[in-house]
DNA sequence: TGTCAATATGTCAGTGCTGACATACCTTCG
DNA sequence: CGAAGGTATGTCAGCACTGACATATTGACA
């Protein structure tokens, strides 16, 4: 895929808006990032509600923390199923997710 | 992954109940399972919706008829990104999935 | 029966993702 | 200030996933 650079930039650049707001990505586009950050958020709210660090989780998850900074920075390098592995290995049900995802993720006003 | 044949027989031996019921399948595992087994069938419901076949889907996609008629399957060698994505591709909305996620699947009776 | 369209299954080369490691950044505490 | 704990970012070898192709199976219609 060559759209890792935009995609990596617009990760980044995230403050304002929500995703599509960036470098006009396709509506499926959108969407994909928007379930992905979703997910990242669900991920570090679940992992700070068990007080444990990026280090602790990685070792549970025999990861690295890491892959745990990029899976909470929505970072292109990772992927969907990570996540879900990582969420479900913390306990989350899918329906809990279900109902993560069903609520649109809160805006993050500009600095 | 280890548990990738593991996973492919079970998969395929998906008949009458739900996934963790093969081969003790850990929690998390079943979730997984349980999850992309949702995408799969979404995906299969809004294909047929769209009275479009694999081979139509797959052009569309960029992709290949076998590779639609596995992740009709939930074959293990399919990512839930790629599901994701083609069901973003067909239109589908982040709030649409997890609506379907939130629903259990319906249960197959064996043969 | 045979043919055709749709779907399923198997394999593989190329590429994207993963864990690991190094290193930098940022607070807090002394 | 320096040290320590937590988090972020960059890189890379190795493996998992992908699209493509071949082939098999199924179902419908004569």
């Amino acid at each position: 895929m060559n759209k890792t650079k935009r995609a990596k930039l617009e990760a980044r650049g995230w403050v304002v808006g929500d995703a599509k707001d960036f470098l006009r990505l396709s509506p499926e586009e959108a969407a994909f990032v928007e379930f992905k950050l979703s997910l990242s958020e669900a991920l570090r709210t679940r992992r700070e509600a068990l007080h444990l660090s990026q280090v602790a989780l990685a070792k549970r998850l025999g990861s690295s923390q890491s892959r745990v900074a990029k899976m909470e920075a929505s970072d292109p390098t990772v992927s969907v199923d990570l996540l879900l592995r990582s969420l479900f290995a913390l306990g989350a049900t899918p329906r809990e997710i279900a109902a993560k995802l069903y609520r649109p993720r809160k805006r993050r006003i500009a600095a």
